[in-house]
RNA sequence: GCCGAUGUGGCUCAGUGGUAGAGCACUCGAUUCGUAAUCGAGCGGUCGUGGGUUCAAAUCCCACCAUCGGCUCCA
């Protein structure tokens, strides 16, 4: 349906997390057996494994012969409504580990016997529905399936998942399922995920026509069209003003290098399933990995600036930024719009630092980044200290420099006294990051900003500076990047204004819609009095009714729409219409170019 | 990469074995119009691609490509 007008306001349902809901927990940990006891009812040889509660719902993987399909889902939901009606008491029972082990050796359940090898503590306990099904769970459970609203509870989706998340081992079948106390919450959960569909940014992308996907080019690969160009370059323009006036050094370098040149980095050896294949002349080259490879990373490039001459601790630090782009072959499954593609522009700059400096200029760059969030008005993000596991092999470098650039990182965002939340194995292989995490809108979370400290590629390198006193010295790298992905970040300003971009970076500032043709000159004439003030303003030349072509605008989401009639003419003025506000009145063409630019500047409304 | 679903004109979608449809968009004509759709006509699709089954395939089968939801991965 299509309505012109806001949609009514009903009194707001308030949806609680699970993680924030003793009451949700509990529906949901019943739930989640009771779905397992209907699937085990009408699919005998499917083994149950896990299926826990999250924070809009809970799922249940289990490993079945055959992968569940919608209409076994319905099916399933239909068999829980009866064990829902069926009245089963909840029943908690602590056993030992050895009755435990019988018990589950007698139903033969071998997911479940690891489950248990992975409980540390005893008594085990388990939860019965009635005396027809039970299972290890820690709870807790409302006291009885009738508890249950089976009104309130729906199956989502099947979906395939690792037993453990380990990708070599078996593919079990999840189910996603939500449940809630009543059904008006179900509804309202349901309309709340439409409503995110709809800031959805590759739906909004299509529709306001800012970038698209072609076959032939291939996936992951997007094209920017006229408006959603201006949208970049805008951005660009806007990060590379604010690094004009903290001293950084702008640099310009090639898509492609040599494949030794990652090698030096290291970024072949540990990356080389992940970057497009080389480049190679012949069959003797690919064997022997002699050729030209895309680009993974700008770090390389700008080292190689850097090393081009021998450096004073006069020049530190150095800070070379570039909107390079990158090439990195990402698994299929794995792209998704803008926020996972195969080639995006990295907000890059490596910064060349003493040691002593290394304090000061990763607080300076932090300052950049939340200056730019801020004038953004992103505000809905968290800080993550990305730091490496120990356990893991996959780093590069001394235990030694790590530590020293992990403590760099600390001192740093206490200083600041950010909130922050530690990442345990989400470091980079070069270095620790501080990492800033934002939500799209279908709540999963994406890296955008990041700060890197690097002790490990100058070493790699072998980068020096001449100190005062004349001994060579190793700088530090920072590495940074406050958008992370330009394209990322587009996805998520879409999704965050829902397509309603504040002025200064929108496609389009002001429309101008003639009400007859007799209002095309003069409306043609104050488009490029506009223009002159680098206002993107434009003329709805389409000879519609003023009804049709306000409709169009906003279909568009254009923030300013200016109504061109005799009346105007005459009094050589504007009928502004505002999507935020609608209608302002007439207002001398002076003016709305003032407000215009005013409103540019400051990065606000008309 | 793995599991599942989906793929019909530029867009949104209908069409489950018998000569391809609708609305919007686009083009043309009429209308010169004051704050979310003026009226009429016309153009436009080898039904994702390639094989197969069949007298006959958008529809059934196989493979591949792409998209979507997850999983795994993410320098």
């Amino acid at each position: 349906m299509v309505s012109s007008s806001a949609p009514p306001q009903s009194p707001p349902i308030h949806l609680p997390k699970t993680s924030e809901s003793e009451s949700l927990k509990k529906i949901r940990h019943t739930a989640s057996h009771v779905m397992a006891m209907a699937v085990q009812k009408l699919f005998p040889k499917a083994q149950v494994t896990i299926g826990p509660w999250i924070e809009n719902g809970f799922y249940y993987d289990f490993d079945n012969p055959e992968p569940f399909t919608e209409k076994d889902l319905k099916a399933i939901k239909k068999e829980m409504t009866k064990i829902i009606q069926r009245k089963l008491p909840v029943i908690r029972e602590e056993v030992s580990r050895d009755e435990a082990k019988q018990r589950i050796t007698a139903i033969q359940e071998s997911y479940k016997l690891e489950i248990l090898e992975d409980i540390k503590q005893e008594p085990i306990t388990i939860y019965h529905l009635g005396d027809l099904w039970w299972d290890l769970c820690a709870g807790p459970h409302l006291e009885n399936t009738a508890e249950l609203n089976a009104e309130a509870i729906e199956l989502e989706s099947v979906a395939g998942a690792y037993w453990r998340g380990d990708e070599t081992k078996a593919q079990l079948q999840r189910i996603y399922a939500t449940a809630w106390e009543t059904p008006e919450q179900l509804a309202e959960y349901k309309r709340r995920k439409e409503e995110a569909l709809r800031r959805d940014h590759r739906k909004l992308g299509k529709e306001l026509g800012l970038f698209i996907f072609a076959d032939p080019v291939g996936p992951g690969l997007p094209l920017w069209t006229p408006k959603g160009t201006v949208l970049r370059s805008t951005l660009e323009d806007f990060l590379k003003q604010e690094q004009l006036k903290r001293g950084y050094l702008p640099v310009v370098t090639p898509h492609i290098a040599r494949v030794d040149l990652f090698k030096q980095s290291g970024h072949w050896q540990k990356y080389k399933e992940d970057m497009f294949p080389a480049m190679a002349e012949t069959e003797e080259d690919r064997a022997n990995e002699i050729g030209f490879v895309m680009k993974p990373m700008n770090c390389p490039f700008h080292i190689q600036i850097y090393k081009s001459e021998l450096r004073s601790y006069r020049e530190l630090p150095m800070r070379l930024a570039e909107f390079g782009t990158v090439y990195r072959y990402e698994q299929s499954g794995e792209l998704g719009g803008l926020t996972r593609v195969r080639g995006f522009t990295v907000d890059d700059s490596h910064l060349f630092v003493t040691p002593e400096q290394l304090d000061a200029e990763f607080l300076n760059v932090v300052d950049l980044i939340l200056t730019v969030f801020k004038s953004l008005q992103l505000k809905n993000f968290r800080a993550r200290l990305s730091f490496r596991d120990p356990a893991s092999d996959k780093y590069i470098g001394s235990d030694e420099a790590w530590d020293k650039a992990e403590s760099a990182i600390r001192r740093a965002v206490e200083t600041l006294g950010m909130n922050h939340f530690e990442g345990i194995g989400e470091a980079a292989f070069y270095g620790p990051k501080l990492d800033f995490i934002f939500q799209d809108a279908l709540e999963r979370e994406w890296q955008l900003g990041t700060v890197q400290v690097d002790y490990i590629l100058p070493e790699r390198f072998d980068l020096e500076y001449v100190a005062e006193g004349g001994a060579r010295q190793r700088p530090v790298m920072i590495h940074r990047a406050p958008f992370g992905s330009l394209e990322r970040l587009i996805g998520i300003l879409i999704e965050e204004y829902a397509g309603d971009f504040p002025i200064w970076l929108a496609p389009v500032q002001i429309r101008l819609l003639p009400v007859t043709e007799e209002q095309v000159p003069f409306a043609r004439q104050v488009v490029e009095q506009l223009r002159s003030h680098q206002i993107r303003a434009e003329l709805d030349h389409s000879g519609e009714r003023l009804g049709k072509m306000i409709r169009n605008a906003e279909k568009e989401k254009i923030a300013v729409m200016a109504v061109v009639g005799a009346k105007e003419v005459e009094a050589n003025a504007l009928s502004i219409r505002t999507r935020a506000s609608g209608e302002l009145g007439a207002l001398p063409v002076a003016e709305v170019s003032q407000r215009l630019r005013l409103a540019i500047a400051q990065y606000a409304d008309f």
